[in-house]
DNA sequence: AACGAAACCTGCGCGC
DNA sequence: TGCGCGCAGGTTTCGT
């Protein structure tokens, strides 16, 4: 899925394209994307304006007068803008119809993405919100050393655990671990304060970095039709099997961790 | 508490 | 060309 970069890239070309509008109609091609009342989704978004679109950890969140529709990419999830006449694809699963004659289509190949709907006074006092860990640069390095050091479980696990942390995914994981220079297989309870320190510096510097250059386009993600990431020239590990490391030269290896495919130098991560 | 495997889904690339 | 397998940027659930 889109990963936190992923998911701000597309809701900052969200934000220009459909802040403002009202929601007309909405056809539900595939119910199970949507996760409370469907006859609440089906009809009370109905003339509600967008006011705003917001984004914690990889959930987005359209933010109507009344509601907030809470949305989880998960794998594949995207938005399309289209104009109202065109044919949907088997693969758009819910179609928003504006105000404006244009149709905004959620498109999810594994069909994997959640909706929610929940009146807005209370959204963040409920699931899944109430459950999304801190951002890394909102989290204090001694909390967060604290929530790790008694776990005897891979770092990696618990990096991509949203409920510790919130935004990273298994790309910009083996990326913060890389920067960081340590290694996915070690254990919480073996990490240092010092390493939990590195760790929330290296994840808010390759996530803001990864957010300046729009994200990360590898396989067939894009933000919208036609907006791609540039943030895959800028990978050291992900991706990069049997290559050399940049900056010692050793082979970078691809090793399974918590059933991931996790790409590591094993000579600068230790 | 923690692990792996399976589940949710579909499509792609690979070797044969 | 076709088939079977493994894999995919996520998360939950189930059995051990």
């Amino acid at each position: 899925m889109p990963e936190l970069p992923e998911v701000e890239t597309i809701r900052q070309s969200l934000s220009k394209l459909i802040v403002g509008k009202k929601i007309q109609r909405i056809e539900l091609r595939y119910p199970k994307i949507v996760k409370t009342d469907k006859e609440y989704f089906i009809q009370n978004l109905i003339n509600q304006k967008i006011v705003s679109i917001e984004r914690k950890g990889k959930h987005l969140f359209i933010v109507f007068d009344k509601d907030v529709l809470l949305i989880h990419l998960r794998m594949e999830g995207r938005f399309y803008l289209k104009e109202k006449r065109s044919i949907p694809s088997k693969h758009e699963h819910v179609i928003f119809y504006l105000t404006n004659d244009q149709i905004l289509t959620y498109h999810d190949v594994r069909k994997f993405g959640t909706m929610h709907v929940y009146p807005k006074d209370s959204y963040q006092q409920i699931e899944p919100y109430q459950s999304i860990a801190d951002e890394p640069w909102q989290q204090d390095p001694s909390v967060f050393f604290e929530k790790i050091h008694t776990k005897n479980t891979e770092i990696k696990g618990l990096l991509l655990d949203q409920r510790i942390i919130s935004g990273l995914g298994n790309i910009y994981v083996d990326e913060t671990l890389f920067h960081a220079r340590i290694h996915p297989r070690r254990k919480g309870i073996d990490i240092t304060k010092d390493e939990a320190k590195r760790l929330i510096e290296s994840a808010c510097y390759i996530l803001e970095k990864a957010i300046q250059l729009g994200g990360t386009t590898i396989r067939t993600f894009e933000a919208m039709e036609g907006i791609h990431g540039r943030f895959q020239n800028e990978l050291c590990v992900h991706t990069k099997k049997g290559q050399p490391c940049l900056i010692c030269g050793h082979e970078i290896q691809k090793i399974k961790v918590k059933g991931r495919g996790t790409y590591v130098c094993p000579n600068c991560q230790t």
